[in-house]
RNA sequence: GCGCCCUUAGCUCAGUUGGAUAGAGCGUUGGUUUCCGGAGCCAAAGGCCAGAGGUUCGAAUCCUCUAGGGCGCACCA
């Protein structure tokens, strides 16, 4: 099953290809001049453009032998040679009816794709700026597990770099290692404690070093004492880990936000000594300015690319170091298709590099994809990377929290039912808060960079998340009432009327969108249909009768497209990590 | 210096192989609730798609140049 476009694109890829011409000049899609037709297909013009020939010409010929179906409506040459298509309600009817799985085929693909979209540091705390990659990583990772991919979503933590060292040296220093090695981990209380602790004990720790050239090589030793698995500094290290993982837990957990896989680069650290071994036996890694670096640019490159430092001169590994083992690793546990990174896009030269000597040292096969799906900085509302007004970073759950409390103030004001219990209540403020803050981060674009406004991010009105709540709990509400009453409709057919056709034709292009979005790695092409979904519906109930409807096939009818719309639109609001309430 | 990205309505943003009259939301203005949830619905105003050339039957989309903005370019992540 696929979506209508897509049905059509198939038959008349065919009738293109019945007359020697390409099938995908096919294409169908639908009108973007909805009073003309319903749907369109351009592949004549481009057909007489390659052919020499009259475009209006071949879509006569493409017309004539479409006449003969019946699934069509109307079948009209316009302009220079546009096809346009209008389906019967018969069709429609069909489709509805027999779609499953909402329209979406799964994919023949069978292995693995991994999603990385993490990369926040231990013992630090969480900030604004990890709010977009664990939303759109977390969207794309069910979108496509929708889909059918095996889909393995890796937060890969920063857990093994110098800023450790300099932690664990100022508990040592401050003989108050205990505070964390008597921790308990699975205490909430403990970890929010001992949270709060390393994010003023960190920065402290940082500034030091950066001033005093005695602590920072004190920090570095520590580090390697670390990585050697010393004690009591990797005990130490362990349960700060341990900690932090936690304390993210509760955050990414107040999201929705999942991660399958909690690996981090202290994972690879074994991997690293092996992977340079056999660079090295490949000829591809060598000494340059004292450090060992693999060359990554070609003859075809028309630009600068620096080589990819393996090890420092002083004999430490840097990120791209760990990137490259972590592929090893992937490959050798998961044997993904694809990888996919997504990252901030300023790191895109650095995953090129790593990319290229990856491919380079054969560490993936040829069918390995590897993509850089990054995304724009985050900046404010005067342009320059987002700040809070005092000139520091935005923790995430104070963004969370402010969010639930203007979600909290805006459902006193409605008539909620009285009987709603505060378990409920607190679960619905969540949930629109998260709706509003996910919602209006993934319609944007992933590539552009976009201001972050907290009123546009926690408003309700309007293309919010908060508003396809609402449309989708109304149509529950309408369908409890419907059960309330004893209507039965599931059985009965649905019959198109002109009031609900944009609605029906609308359920049928939740493929094209889903679809979309996989191939771009974007989410914002699912919220794009959702609100259309949503606002086509807005305007169907404004319009239609429905429990009041006396001709009971036409109620039947319709409550059965609200059905179909309430699953289509929860189903995708679940795809962005969007969970819907009963009532709100 | 080299390279990448961006510039669409007052503001924030969509715009899929190049296609017909460039679309939303916010804001503004007007209408709308004797009937299923008004976080709604209907409508209006608002655009030389940064500018200039080029390719094409046809350009916001492709190419070149210019202006403005952002970012990255070996031992930070």
């Amino acid at each position: 099953m696929t979506s209508i476009a897509q049905k059509l694109s198939d038959i008349i890829g065919g009738v293109f290809e019945a007359q020697g011409l390409p099938a995908e000049l096919g294409l169908v899609r639908v009108s973007d001049r909805p009073d003309l037709a319903q749907f369109q297909c351009n592949g004549a013009m481009a057909a007489a453009k390659q052919a020499k020939k009259n475009p209006r010409e071949i879509a006569q010929i493409i017309v004539e032998a479409l006449s003969s179906n019946d699934i069509f409506s109307k079948i009209e040459i316009a302009g220079p040679g546009f096809i346009n298509l209008n389906v019967t309600d018969t069709f429609l009817e069909g489709y509805l009816e027999s779609s499953e799985n909402f329209g979406v085929d799964a994919t023949d693909e069978q292995r693995k794709v991994i999603l990385d979209y993490g990369g926040p540091n231990i013992a630090k705390a969480m900030h604004a700026g990890h709010l977009r990659p664990a939303i759109i990583g977390d969207a794309l990772r069910r979108i496509m597990a929708f889909k059918g991919f095996e889909v393995l979503g890796d937060i890969h933590l920063g857990d093994w770099g110098t800023h450790m060292g300099m932690l664990i040296g100022d508990y040592i220093r401050e003989g108050e290692e205990g505070l964390v090695l008597n921790a308990n981990a699975q205490d909430p209380e403990t970890v929010q404690k001992l949270m709060d602790d390393f994010s003023v004990r960190y920065p402290k720790a940082s500034i030091a070093a950066k001033a005093d050239e005695a602590l920072m090589t004190e920090a570095r030793a520590i580090t390697v004492k670390l990585q050697d698995k010393e004690a009591p500094y990797y005990p130490i290290w362990e349960k700060i880990r341990e900690v932090s993982i936690e304390g993210m837990k509760q955050t990414y957990g107040q999201l929705g936000v999942h991660f399958d896989l909690w690996k981090g680069e202290a994972d690879v650290h074994d991997y690293i000594a092996p992977m340079v071994d056999d660079l090295k036996a490949k000829e591809l890694a060598y000494m340059s300015n004292g450090a060992c670096v693999v060359d990554v640019v070609t003859e075809e490159d028309n630009k600068e690319i620096p080589p990819l430092i393996i090890y420092k001169s002083d004999g430490a590994v840097l990120y791209g170091t760990t990137d490259m083992a972590t592929i090893v690793e992937r490959m050798k546990l998961y044997e993904p298709s694809r990888i996919i990174y997504i990252v901030d896009q300023r790191q895109s030269l650095h995953f090129e590099q790593v990319f290229r000597a990856v491919k380079k040292a054969g560490i993936t096969n040829d069918n390995t994809e590897l993509t850089f799906a990054g995304f724009g900085t985050m900046n404010g509302t005067d342009g320059k990377p987002f700040k809070t007004r005092d000139g520091g970073v935005l923790r995430l759950e104070d963004l969370i929290a402010m969010a639930k409390e203007k979600a909290d103030k805006r459902l006193s004001e409605v008539n909620l039912a009285d009987d709603i219990k505060e378990d409920e209540y607190n679960d619905i403020a969540l949930k629109v808060a998260i709706a509003a803050i996910k919602f209006a981060d993934l319609q944007n674009q992933r590539q552009s960079n976009y201001i972050f406004d907290l009123d546009r991010l926690t408003s309700f009105e309007g293309k919010t998340g908060p508003y396809l709540l609402y449309q989708t709990v109304r149509i529950k509400s309408l369908l409890r009432k419907a059960k309330d009453q004893g209507i039965n409709f599931e059985e009965k057919e649905i019959t198109i009327q002109e009031q609900d056709r944009a609605l029906a034709l609308l359920l049928g292009e939740f493929s094209d969108a889903l679809n979309l979005s996989i191939q771009h790695y974007a989410p914002h092409h699912l919220c794009e249909y959702i609100y259309k979904l949503a606002q086509a519906f807005s305007s169907f109930y404004a319009n239609c009768h429905i429990l009041s409807e006396e001709d009971t096939a036409i109620q039947a009818s319709r409550l059965k497209l609200c059905q179909k719309t309430a699953l289509q639109l929860e189903t995708a609001l679940g795809l962005l990590g969007i969970f819907v309430p009963e009532r709100m």
